[in-house]
DNA sequence: AGTAGGATAATCT
DNA sequence: GATTATCCTACTG
């Protein structure tokens, strides 16, 4: 039984509808949407939109279809994780038409359901960051290697992504993408909310100790 | 409050 | 062998 009925809700073929079509037009769209995964749900709060094959250097089918990229190939609707820095894993949601290889980081959310089973998967998180940055929010929905390339707009995969109450377009902020080089404005957030990442600009980490570079000094 | 550095391994050149 | 769509801790002021 619906209740408000005076809010108008995206059904399920209008979210694969909008999944399907322009990126960024989907990165937006998703906002307010929420994911679920073993127990805890997420209301999005941040997400980033990376267009898929040739057009985009920051996204991961920039140049080829790939072993870890090949679900990005796909149709729109399917889960996209990856692992970065040797200790994160990451979600994205598959956008675009079969081929196009666009897809949507999700960045950041507000947890909505499972508070108790968030924390204990992320104990010394306040409740405000739990889902606050994509490795955290993968984190608090239990994400791994395992979720990669299953569906998330049915229920026979471990995620389950669903349309949530509209986010007017006025609430909606626009801005550049996170520890990226380009600098498309194709990060998308909702004003006010304190579950946002903060921003981080790009820097390169051109520092590496080598381990045969020998130093003389000792002692001082 | 702000930042520097380390963790740690898959992926790609 | 270099890079990485990040996060946490520790340190400085």
């Amino acid at each position: 039984m619906g209740v408000d009925v005076g809010v108008p809700r995206l059904t399920m073929p209008d979210l694969l509808a909008l999944l399907s079509g322009p990126v960024a037009a989907a990165a937006r769209g998703l906002l307010g949407a929420t994911v679920s995964g073993g127990g805890v749900t997420v209301r999005l709060t941040e997400v980033e939109a990376y267009a898929g094959l040739g057009e985009d250097p920051s996204s991961h089918a920039h140049r080829r279809r790939t072993p870890r990229n090949a679900v990005m190939f796909g149709p729109p609707g399917f889960a996209y994780v990856y692992f970065t820095y040797g200790v994160h894993w990451c979600l994205n949601v598959v956008c675009g038409p079969p081929g196009q290889a666009s897809a949507v980081l999700l960045r950041a959310g507000e947890v909505v359901d499972g508070l108790e089973v968030a924390r204990s998967r992320r104990p010394k998180a306040t409740d405000r960051d739990l889902a606050r940055g994509p490795a955290r929010l993968a984190t608090a929905l239990g994400i791994d290697k395992t979720a990669d390339g299953t569906p998330l707009l049915d229920d026979t995969g471990p995620l389950h992504l669903a349309a949530g109450a509209p986010v007017p377009p006025d609430r909606i902020r626009t801005g550049p993408r996170v520890g990226v080089t380009t600098d498309t404005a194709w990060r998308y957030w909702i004003a006010d909310e304190p579950t946002v990442s903060a921003f981080r600009p790009y820097v390169p980490r051109n520092r590496v100790r080598r381990a045969g570079t020998r130093t003389q000094e000792s002692d001082p």
